[in-house]
Order: structure tokens, then C-alpha cells, then sequence
RNA sequence: GGAGGGGUUCCCGAGUGGUCAAAGGGACCAGACUGUAAAUCUGAUGGCUUAGCCUUCGAAGGUUCGAAUCCUUCCCCCUCCA
């Protein structure tokens, strides 16, 4: 990854992986990488204080091509956060605080600082497009840049055009300036790194090119796009929910034994798309991988793989062990096997957990815990035999926890349906622990 | 501005005075089967101190023993005409 030397084939181990939806001039770009080390860069918006796995994808591009010997730049968006980018939406944003906005970027920026190098010749770079709008005059905005932009093309570009054409939402003059501070970025790293690429999700195309054009005209230099798909599911379901909403890149948000979990429970249909997309395996490992999944597909070894690789990549070898641990713990069906320092480790390694002075009844615990919606929706599930503690089913909605039938004397792990889980612990225990 | 149509529980959508916490479908949850998969089958899906009670059908009033259903005003959306 430091070395001077420039991989080939960079395009086409892309393609194969699925992960090329669109390219600006493909002979031309293919040209361009293989003939010296270039930058590209791709931006994120700050819009919470965390990325979450849909943000992985260019991510993860972003780092293949710095493997391939190419220098990155990770743009965070202090300032388009602040505006709102109209792409994929159906509705106009609601604008953010700029403190929280900036206090996002803090946090995204230590997130994403795991996932490229930042040694050698090409160590990435993150950059923060505040620095060169925040002390922008609108004068030289409109002349600078705006003299560049055709009203009538851009209302021409799908984002724009979607929000014209209903009747019951617009887009307001903040969303359809967007566009320009995105073109903005993408001239501001020409002339201050020589990037030459844009890279990001096949809905920022048009933002992409946008970018593009404003190079080639205010510097006449040479400039390409590139875009990744946006990831779907064979069943048609949206990628990156679950249950309990999405799945995000921070380990305070999404615990590491729920982000191994999330790739655990892929479907058969997706892995090996996934596979191709999300990890570094080479393309002909995913193949053989495969082979030897399709033969016993019982063992999951395929979702296995993915979860792992994914999970070190972004939370670390440790995160893995414990989320793993975990995993055996609780899925080998044998509760009472645990012992009592595995139980605390469950608790550290991030299962949710009540604590409590003495004795609470199943009902309140399992609404408290967030296990299920209301007293009353808890009461139907003990009903039908979905609540199990330490192991056992239980049957008597009015019990309650007293601790003398815990596991170790402190202890009950709760268990709504097959994967949800909840610890309750007597509070002395708790702080002790 | 004129003429019509409409706002129902997470979504779509039935319901036109009591038998309505409200059909049906989707989604989601649980159970069975399984591989912590898919498909399939079964059940559940406003709240609660749960054989009962309380709060919901755009909002506020009103009629009535009784209203999602009738009346009044208001807000919002759609279609056609100008």
C-alpha cells in the first residue's frame, strides 16, 4: 500500500465485485489510474454523529483504490451538511445547528480514520469542506462559481426535478444551491491535491458530474467520476435496517456483537454479492469460499466469514473475539454452562443491561428493557411463548425476578424470541462488576 | 376564483347511527419447521391494575340513550374547469 507502484486491473477487480455503477469516460479513467499514482476523494455529510453501513460502500472503495496505490482523500461535509443534499429525498431537510453539526464531523472523522492508511507515498488525507466555503462572500460565489452552473440543466438533474414535479413538496433555494458546493469541493481538490476522481453512491451521479464539469471548465484540467451502486437485497428489502433501526459504524450506536450479528444473518441470496462487496477477499477466495458454502450451506461458513472480516475491519480482532464470544454463548442453547466471569463479560462486551436493587416483575422489566413496546404487548407475548429466562420459557407474565432462581445468584438473561437478548443484574453487582 | 372527491389504527384500504379497538391486504412481532437462512403454516398487533376498564377514526364544537358514521365551523390533500 506505500509503495510507488500502481496495480492494474483496478476497474475490472471493481466490476467484478459488482461495485462500478457508473463511469464518466471508462477508457479514459482506466488510462489515468494505470499510468501513475492519482487522488481521488469522496465526501460525507455529518447527518448524525455517525456513518452507518451504507456509508461503508465508498468507504471501502475509497480503501481498494489506496491498496491499488492511490491517494484518498476522506471529505467531510461541515458545510454541505449544513445545507442538505436534495439527492434521494422526497422532502425537504430540516436544517441543523451548526455546533451539532460540527461536533458530528468530529466524531465521523475519528470513524473513519480506522479504514484508510494514513502512512507512505499515498497516505490519505481528510479534509473538511467548511474550510473553503465558511469565508465565502456571496458575491464571489454567485461569480466565481455560479457564472459556471445553468439554471436550466440543473433543474434538468433527477434530485432537482423529482421535487419539481410533486405537487406537494418543492425544494427550497438552500437544497438546490447544494449542487454547487459539491462542484465547489471537487475544483477546491483539484487545485489544492491534483484529485482528479470523484467516487460516491450511484444517487450522488449527478452531484458527481456537476463536480466534474466545473473542473474542466474553471481549470481546464483533467477530471473524472466514478459511482458505486447503492446496495440492495434480494428480497427487496432495504440494506442496513433492522429491527431496531439502522445499522451504524460507531460502537456506541451499533454494538460490535450486533454488527457481527447484522452480516451473521445475511441471506443466502446476498452473500456472496456482500462478499464481493464488503471484504477484501479476493475474488477468486469468494469463489472457492462459496463452492464449500453451497455444499453445506447449514453451516453458514459464508456468513461466518463476512461477519468476521467485516467486524475486524471496523471494530478490531478483539471487538471480534468478544462478539464471537457472545455469539457461542448465547446461541449454543446451553445458558447454563455460562459462567459467572462470562456473564460479565456479556455485560461489558455491550449486551443491554438493567440493573436493579432488588426484585422487579417480568412484565415491567420486559417494557423498561425496550424487549417489547408496552406492558400489554409483553403480557401477550409471554403468552404465546416467546419470552424465555436463563433458557426456560417462562409462562407466568406476574412473576417476579426475585434473584433467587438467578443465574450465579445475580443473574437472569432474558430472551424475547430467537435474537433478542437482555441482562438483568442486581445493581450492587453491577457497580462491583 | 368555479365544480366535484377525499382525510380511518405503522402503510394501503373497507366501514355511513349501536353487534367497531374498527373487515381485508401489506408490514412488523411471536410460535412451528429450519441453518440465528429462505419458503410455508399458526397466532398476535391502541393503552392499562386485562373475563373488565380507558383512549382512538384530520381539528374543535353540536345532535343523540348511543357517533368513525348525522349537523356546524375550521385545517389539509386530490381531480376537473378558469
Amino acid at each position: 500500500m506505500t509503495g510507488a507502484g500502481v496495480n492494474n486491473g483496478l476497474i475490472d477487480e471493481l466490476r467484478d465485485r459488482g461495485l462500478l455503477a457508473q463511469v464518466s469516460d471508462e477508457a479514459g479513467l482506466t488510462d489515468h489510474l494505470e499510468s501513475g499514482s492519482r487522488t481521488l476523494y469522496c465526501g460525507f455529510d455529518p447527518t448524525a454523529d455517525s456513518l452507518h453501513i451504507g456509508n461503508l460502500v465508498p468507504l471501502l472503495t475509497l480503501r481498494r483504490f489506496q491498496q491499488h496505490g492511490h491517494r484518498p482523500i476522506l471529505l467531510l461535509g461541515g458545510a454541505t451538511g449544513l445545507i442538505g443534499d436534495p439527492s434521494g429525498r422526497t422532502d425537504e431537510r430540516s436544517l441543523n445547528q451548526a455546533e451539532v453539526v460540527a461536533g458530528w464531523v468530529e466524531k465521523i472523522r475519528r470513524q473513519v480514520e480506522g479504514l484508510v492508511s494514513f502512512e507512505g507515498n499515498n497516505a490519505a488525507i481528510i479534509e473538511n469542506n467548511l474550510e473553503w466555503t465558511a469565508e465565502m462572500d456571496v458575491i464571489s460565489f454567485l461569480r466565481d462559481i455560479g457564472k459556471y452552473f445553468s439554471v436550466n440543466a440543473m433543474i434538468q438533474r433527477d434530485s432537482v426535478r423529482d421535487r419539481l414535479d410533486r405537487d406537494d413538496q418543492g425544494i427550497s433555494y438552500t437544497e438546490f444551491s447544494y449542487m454547487l458546493l459539491q462542484a465547489m469541493d471537487y475544483a477546491e481538490l483539484a487545485a489544492r491535491h491534483h484529485c482528479t476522481l470523484q467516487i460516491g453512491g450511484s444517487d450522488q451521479w449527478g452531484n458527481i458530474v456537476s463536480g466534474m464539469d466545473l473542473v474542466r471548465r474553471k481549470h481546464g484540467g483533467e477530471a473524472y467520476a466514478l459511482t458505486v451502486p447503492l446496495i440492495t437485497k434480494a428480497d427487496g428489502t432495504k440494506f442496513g435496517k433492522t429491527a431496531s433501526g439502522a445499522v451504524w459504524l460507531s460502537a456506541e450506536r451499533t454494538s460490535p456483537y450486533s454488527f457481527y450479528q447484522f452480516w451473521l444473518n445475511t441471506a443466502d441470496a446476498d452473500i456472496e454479492h456482500f462478499l464481493k462487496v464488503f471484504t477484501f477477499l479476493p475474488v477468486t477466495e469468494i469463489d472457492a469460499l462459496l463452492t464449500q458454502f453451497r455444499e453445506a450451506p447449514g453451516e453458514r461458513l459464508a456468513q461466518k466469514t463476512l461477519a468476521a472480516e467485516v467486524t475486524r475491519m471496523l471494530h478490531g480482532e478483539d471487538a471480534l473475539d468478544s462478539a464471537c464470544r457472545i455469539t457461542d454463548a448465547l446461541f449454543s442453547g446451553d445458558i447454563g454452562s455460562l459462567t459467572e466471569a462470562d456473564l460479565v463479560q456479556l455485560m461489558q462486551d455491550g449486551m443491554d443491561t438493567t440493573a436493579v436493587d432488588a426484585s422487579v416483575g417480568l412484565l415491567t422489566l420486559l417494557a423498561d428493557s425496550g424487549l417489547a413496546p408496552s406492558r400489554g404487548q409483553a403480557r401477550k407475548l409471554v403468552a404465546s411463548g416467546g419470552v424465555r429466562i436463563n433458557g426456560v420459557v417462562a409462562e407466568d407474565p406476574e412473576r417476579e425476578l426475585d434473584f433467587s432462581d438467578a443465574l450465579h445468584g445475580r443473574f437472569y438473561l432474558v430472551r424475547r424470541g430467537k435474537k433478542n437478548w437482555h441482562l438483568l443484574v442486581r445493581k450492587s453487582d453491577a457497580q462491583k462488576a
